[in-house]
DNA sequence: GGAGCCAATAATGTCGACACTCGCTACATC
DNA sequence: GATGTAGCGAGTGTCGACATTATTGGCTCC
């Protein structure tokens, strides 16, 4: 009997369910999702099937094509026009940080710079705990209309299948830059904690453009 | 918010009958929301309710109370936190148009504004080519995120009973703000747009407070 | 008289079945 | 050989019924 709580999922609901499988890779963007096999793989019925869906669709993880939902995919454009929005939004959180953050959150952020210092050679270990420390630092803007929308933007970014972090190189200096996130914060300078995210996230950006570049084949 | 514009009653679905009913103030913030009733209101079976709320959810229209659902309110901080975030976002949306708008873009914005020139005693009226001219300028930005994420932000500001626009005096002097926002477009000065969106929903924001305030009672 | 418990009720969560639509294939016709 | 057409099947949309759970109101007991 598993008593771990993070390993094995407790009655999670078909959203959660669906959601991961986009995320493992079991549907990868564009593939056509059925409800009536969906149910079948879940167990339930399709009721909550639909459900789950219907929510995906207003996030624009899932698009119609026809009358049937497929996983959404962002092609070069929208993958540029979803930094320019994050970007903005997110600098908006590093400056509100700045401005309203208790000190217990700003120490938090702290711990979880230097205890990814241990783990930069963990790509996977990496992506997650960037994660959270960005989820961390959209917490500590005390602003919950900007975490909900930046929860929007990192739900859409699942749609991008690898994590520029998996790059060579780049978690140590993604480690820096999250540093000068958290040292700006600290010094309650709004301005330089907006910066800082600025180029952060413009340089993950740059990354990944790279990254994506080798990929291609022709 | 009708979607259709000028279109005959044809067979709306129950997502825009409910925000309907919400924006005409059946339901207010607050108000319990039962499935059965909006079933049996709109003449439809509980499923495809269930489905319009499921939507209504994920957009935070509605919240939960237990497990029902209510109209979701905006205490004061929260409205202050939404005009943060929508101007933080409208504000790029304006940049982006200086840089990526099209001439014909621009001009219909100009036109817009003239022809608002003639309803400044109309107050409904105002109100809603004010959020086509708003609409407008989200579209013109060219980039599809930040146009669904303004929809969002737009969306929850339904559930502000009032415009401010509504406000004696407040309609010339907004038009002349939105003036400003369409030269500096035009100019292609992104930074002059920027710095007009904020001072457009600054004005708009201390309107909304003003109004608010003159309505308590103690 | 108040607190706690239990039953009745109302509302939500889930299900299987049916209706309807659209796309596909196979066949026939020109 | 191409094109139109009719039938078929897969899949979605909707429904009513049943299961489950919160809530409320009344009742008992202290």
């Amino acid at each position: 009997m598993s008593t771990l709580a993070t390993s094995r999922p407790t009655q999670r609901d078909a959203y959660d369910l669906i959601l991961e499988a986009i995320d493992v890779g079991v549907y990868k963007p564009g593939s056509r999702l059925v409800e009536s096999e969906l149910a079948e793989r879940f167990g339930v019925s399709r009721t909550p099937i639909r459900e789950a869906l219907q929510r995906l669709e207003t996030q624009s993880l899932l698009t119609r094509d026809g009358r049937s939902l497929i996983v959404a995919s962002l092609d070069h454009n929208q993958m540029a026009e979803l930094y320019v929005v994050r970007t903005q939004l997110e600098g908006l959180a590093a400056r509100l940080a700045a401005q309203h953050s208790s000190v217990e959150e700003v120490n938090l952020l702290q711990q979880m710079v230097e205890v990814d210092r241990g783990h930069v050679l963990d790509a996977a270990a990496l992506a997650r705990s960037n994660k959270r420390f960005h989820k961390q630092l959209h917490l500590a803007s005390h602003n919950r209309f900007l975490v909900q929308q930046l929860d929007l933007v990192y739900r859409s970014m699942a749609l991008l299948a690898t994590t520029s972090l998996a790059v060579e190189g780049r978690g140590p200096i993604a480690l820096d830059e999250h540093q000068s996130i958290v040292t700006a914060i600290s010094d309650r300078d709004g301005i330089a904690a907006y910066e800082a995210v600025k180029q952060h996230l413009s340089q993950a950006f740059v990354t990944r453009l790279k990254h994506d570049a080798e990929g291609q084949s022709y």
